[in-house]
DNA sequence: AACACCCACTGAACCGGATAAGTGAGGTCA
DNA sequence: TGACCTCACTTATCCGGTTCAGTGGGTGTT
């Protein structure tokens, strides 16, 4: 079960190492005949390069890095990773790139992470997500000089590229949209503070407040989790001019949020109208299907991918912004009965 | 930002680079006092071996790898796979273990992975996931001698190592509670058929219906996915004698079933008992909150984790099994109004 | 005092590729 | 015919660790 080396094709094709690497990487340097016997003789005993040998060699190490700080249990419930790193791996694996996954506990951790793997040669370039204003991450990454791109933004990415979304025009839309339909007190659950986007998110919600003269309009923070989501929603509804209209940070808050408003007797959307940002078929199933701030993730991820391995190959990339979300009205939304 | 090398640790300390090597791996080979210089020097310049160094002079590549075949979209629905790379991940680092993951489209490019990624040494071990019957990755990854977990089973895991969980113990226990409840027309939405856990639970379920005498228990086959769990909720509901309790064989497909049948002015518990299968937040959010087979997801990824090392290691290990699911009861299950 | 023995360390080979430098055969051209 | 060039290789070195076979000095034994 001894697996295969240059050394062994060489002395099947009874031509030197040097010969076999070059043959097999495309080089100039050995006759044609001479590279496709090569070539058979590798396919035929199942030939692949030693990524340690190759990364020893100067070469690359053929792998990025994602590092997640998220507690291992609600990990699971937002799609929106595993969705991004869907579209990751499609962009990495077509060009034979691995991904290195790791679940960290805290930001120092997480910083430690990226310079264990950059000092061990283990990664050429890393996705940094989750990012917050001010992010202590940044000017570490840029100290190491490790080739990174930025997942969000824009803006506090220091000289770090990034890949992001308009948000705060997507917040706009849907505030004016809800507007449009008669709604006067909408109020938004927020996610973490402190994450950037949700200071963009809180920021857009206030000016176009302002513009549109709606002084009951307004963010009441949370943490993206369903019980939170949940809490936030019942003290919400249970207050004497409660809201007409709710827009989640998320998914998963935005349906414990419906679930709430059903289990308080009132109808959605008759008496409440809900928007959930990040589209998901979760939203699809549920009852009323959920009007939705919908993006295509997976493409996100991809997009991502794309602008980090450009940057490994040495490219002078900038900021990439991906397609800003869309309003999916679904059954959630209609206008408030009483206004 | 050269990054630095055991030469540059030897030539601060005025050793060799060999003694550098026994100092920092805790050989014996220097004395106490040499290698707390050694240490303290390492520390200091920020010093991490070149993993592919490492891995090149016959040790190992420190990596375990993990390819999902799923296609980007409904992985991220799926809270089950993100759970379990948290609690892998956990074991793993523990050990500085890194986790390469892989979303791949076919069993055939799944083994060609396999057999690249044993190929360049990338990686020391894999977790093998979505036991088929008969799986042809078995014997794929048995001929390459690839140190391998199985998390799945019990049976048809070859001489692979397995983790395995009891759903035939935990579907049994189910059937009794509702037959208990005074449920007699019970139907489980079952999973993808093929897989072996599937192949398994209905197993189960034929035998414990004929030992209660429950003639009208049967499964219907799904895929999973919301959108299927509700079309077969639907029709399940429409039919003139309907099932008066439904087991789903996920969380998601439930939620999609609890949907409908509210759609359907069915009122949930007392025209309908649900039960899920993989208990997830999801499930206490949704109302009523579902009944639900219960399990330390990450817990059980840590049992993988740690069995994969062994194997790396070397010892022989067999099969293991895992605590089984238990059952949850909530909300969404009580006797039928209507026997 | 002679010998064996251990300790702490050095030097060099090795892992499997990439690559710069060198070599000999054959062809071109003045 | 000799100088020069190109082609198709070979040889040797390097990457950064690990590890094995020395080596010289000090200690213990008889």
């Amino acid at each position: 079960m001894k697996r295969p080396t240059i050394a062994d094709i060489a002395r099947q094709a009874g031509v030197s190492k040097g010969a076999v690497s070059y043959a097999l990487n495309g080089q100039p340097g050995v006759s044609e005949s001479t590279r496709q016997r090569i070539i058979a003789i590798a396919r035929e005993i199942g030939f692949n390069p030693n990524s340690a040998a190759r990364a020893l060699s100067g070469a690359t190490a053929n792998a990025v890095g994602l590092a997640l700080r998220r507690p291992a249990r609600t990990l699971g419930i937002e799609p929106f990773f595993m969705e991004l790193i869907s579209g990751v791996e499609a962009e990495l694996s077509a060009r034979s790139y691995a991904l290195t996954l790791q679940i960290v506990a805290d930001p120092e951790t997480e910083i430690a992470v990226y310079r264990r793997w950059w000092g061990e040669r283990r990664i050429d370039g890393v996705f940094l997500c989750d990012l917050r204003v001010d992010d202590q991450r940044v000017p570490a990454l840029e100290e190491l000089g490790l080739p990174t791109v930025v997942i969000g933004g824009p803006g506090h990415t220091g000289r770090l590229a990034s890949v992001w979304s308009d948000d705060a025009a997507v917040l706009v839309e849907t505030v004016e949209y809800l507007y449009a339909l008669g709604h006067r007190r909408i109020t938004r659950i927020g996610g973490l503070p402190g994450l950037l986007h949700t200071e963009i998110r809180t920021a857009a919600l206030t000016e176009v407040s302002r513009r549109l003269g709606l002084d009951q309009t307004r963010t009441v923070g949370s943490d993206y989790t369903g019980e939170e989501g949940a809490r936030v929603t019942r003290r919400l509804l249970s207050s004497a001019d409660r809201p007409t209209a709710l827009v989640y940070d998320n998914d998963v808050m935005a349906i414990a949020g419906l679930s709430v408003a059903q289990e308080m007797g009132l109808s959605v959307p008759a008496d409440l109208s809900i928007v959930a940002w990040d589209d998901s078929p979760l939203c699809r199933l549920v009852h009323p299907p959920l009007t939705a701030l919908s993006r295509d993730i997976p493409a996100y991820g991809a997009n991502a991918a794309r602008q980090l391995l450009a940057a490994i190959a040495g490219e002078a990339i900038g900021d990439f912004q991906d397609e800003t979300a869309h309003l999916a009205p679904r059954g959630s939304t209609a206008p408030p009965r009483t206004p």
